[in-house]
DNA sequence: AATTTGGTTCTGTTTTTACCGAACCAGTTA
DNA sequence: TAACTGGTTCGGTAAAAACAGAACCAAATT
């Protein structure tokens, strides 16, 4: 688990093993303390990485009163985030594209009808339709699950 | 461009760069040695990116009759790559959860009712749901995109 | 007031990644 | 057959990423 963590959330060996045991551990926590010993870990790697963690919002903590201990949970809203996620990843890609396009069909204009540096602009538009329809199934998807959240 | 390919799709800084110039330079293609010139790096690197990029079926190289040359271009199919990524990594993730699940639930299972102990199962629930529509609305766009494709 | 607890900062060290250069090789051309 | 072209292999290096250790600090305990 950890490893897939680490691939996809594109994160340090450490901070995938910090997340994956915090899937496993669920709604209770973990202190730093038991991350440390657990994962045996120094204390200053756990402790970057959580900061990082938490500044990417991926954990978040809650405490007990009468106690000084940090509990880091995962944040509540995993599925959303990873789907916000992707749709800011597609949408910078479709800029990206829609900036090769208007460059190439300068270009384009610039040379005869029929010569052979005439840019083919299909690759392109059949890539930004895949992402335009990705990402207006995935907003549909993200409203969906959100209300279906809510009446719970 | 090249950081967020680099990023996007986890490739060595140069790698992202090949994709990158490739991407511009459309359906012509681009041979070894341009390559190696226009990002001003070495042969043996530019060469050991080339054939990790076609050993995952990111790029391809065509010949001309009478010209040793490999020209170097984008694989054709690029969006049903990346949505064929996409399934697989959500088909993966589903897995490690539909684990998950069940080793909580036989540990909830010798717990009294009532322990603190006992795990919530909702955030998985959720999330396996979210997987679940996510990979079923991107297999049908799969498909309509290749229909289309084929009609053209 | 001294000590402990829980956490934080800073300065290395180790490991991995990304890249380069030189030597090499198989066809091709002169 | 010598030299060139286009590509390939291998050994090594430089830089960045990941981690560790020790010192430090503020709040709480003793």
């Amino acid at each position: 688990m950890g490893v897939h963590i680490e691939t996809r959330e594109q994160l340090a060996p450490l901070a995938a093993r910090i997340i994956a045991t915090l899937v496993l551990k669920g709604r209770k926590g973990e202190t730093f303390e038991n991350l440390v010993c657990e994962l045996n870990a120094s204390k200053s790697t756990i402790f970057t990485h959580l900061t990082t963690l938490q500044a990417s919002n991926r954990i978040t903590y809650y405490t007990k009163p009468g106690d000084r201990k940090k509990y880091f949970i995962l944040s509540p809203n995993a599925w959303v985030q990873s789907m916000d996620e992707m749709i800011k990843n597609w949408n910078e890609e479709r800029d990206i594209h829609l900036e090769i396009v208007n460059y190439k069909k300068d270009i384009n204009k610039s040379l005869p009808e029929d010569s052979d540096e005439v840019f083919d602009l299909n690759f392109h538009y059949e890539y930004l339709n895949y992402l335009e329809q990705a990402t207006v199934l995935m907003q549909n998807l993200r409203k969906k699950l959100i209300e279906n959240h809510k009446n719970e």
